[in-house]
DNA sequence: TTTCGTGCAAATCATTTGCATTCCA
DNA sequence: TGGAATGCAAATGATTTGCACGAAA
């Protein structure tokens, strides 16, 4: 695992710190999209000295890796943070303000051109109530 | 026209002001996608001492009555604000920022159901390089 | 007249930036 | 060693808030 990220970073040609391992190291068993906050608050842990700017950073240059990308679906103005293996939809839910990832086969997903725009990135978002919430009523 | 927006804001039970006509009426017409900052410096025209925090409390009240929705999609943490008649998706020019409709016909987006989720809202989002800016290279 | 909306200024909060220090390569 | 990354603190900028005044119902 360790040693597939620092590949990777190797390859991208951006400096291997213990940092970025822990941040992706974290990111890769991350199943709640967390935020930059929520990240630090975990990294902290275990650098007790890291910075929040450090995390920004990282998150910043893995989005420009293509490793990581943005999720901008809450209502509180947080951006969370999505490490894409597969290509997927969000839901988010109005009541526990979770994100839930959506599996859909979406044609337009795998188009690299529509309507005469280059298409790079594709964003699918869905708000309402969850499973669970629906039950908790 | 301005009557059928005094009848709707009346309908939901809001107070109609000045302020928030001319800012209905300044959305109606927008092909831009403005923001709340692009919003404000069209309005100030008309009312020279209108407030920034007054365009922020109409679009939040307008968004409530879904009379318009908010477009998360710029690279720049800038919120674009969408006056919906007919749902669609948005792409967003990475080179120029220029948000574009986009007119497709999406099964989801119809659905008020789906794998268990209550959908109340969909968006879709694509990101890459528009027309204009593939030959102005 | 009563309630709600407005305008103003200050506050908030996520994110960014400048800079000196540290540490990969 | 040299350049990039880090940590810290201060700055930024969009959005929100509190409050007194003014305007819609």
């Amino acid at each position: 695992m360790i040693n597939k990220i620092i590949e990777t970073l190797k390859k991208k040609g951006v400096k291997v710190t213990p940092q970025r391992v822990a941040i992706i190291k974290y990111l890769e068993n991350d199943n709640d999209h967390s935020s930059a906050e929520q990240i630090y608050s975990r990294i902290i842990k275990e650098f007790p000295a890291v910075s929040l700017a450090t995390v920004y950073n990282t998150l910043e240059m893995l989005e420009e890796i293509n490793m990581i990308s943005k999720i901008k679906i809450s209502d509180d103005n947080i951006v969370n943070y999505d490490y894409q293996k597969i290509p997927h939809h969000h839901f988010y839910c109005k009541k526990c303000k979770k994100i839930y990832d959506i599996e859909i086969s979406c044609q337009i997903a795998q188009t690299k051109k529509f309507q005469g725009y280059i298409i790079e990135e594709v964003y699918g978002y869905f708000k309402g109530i969850c499973k669970k919430c629906q039950s908790n009523k």
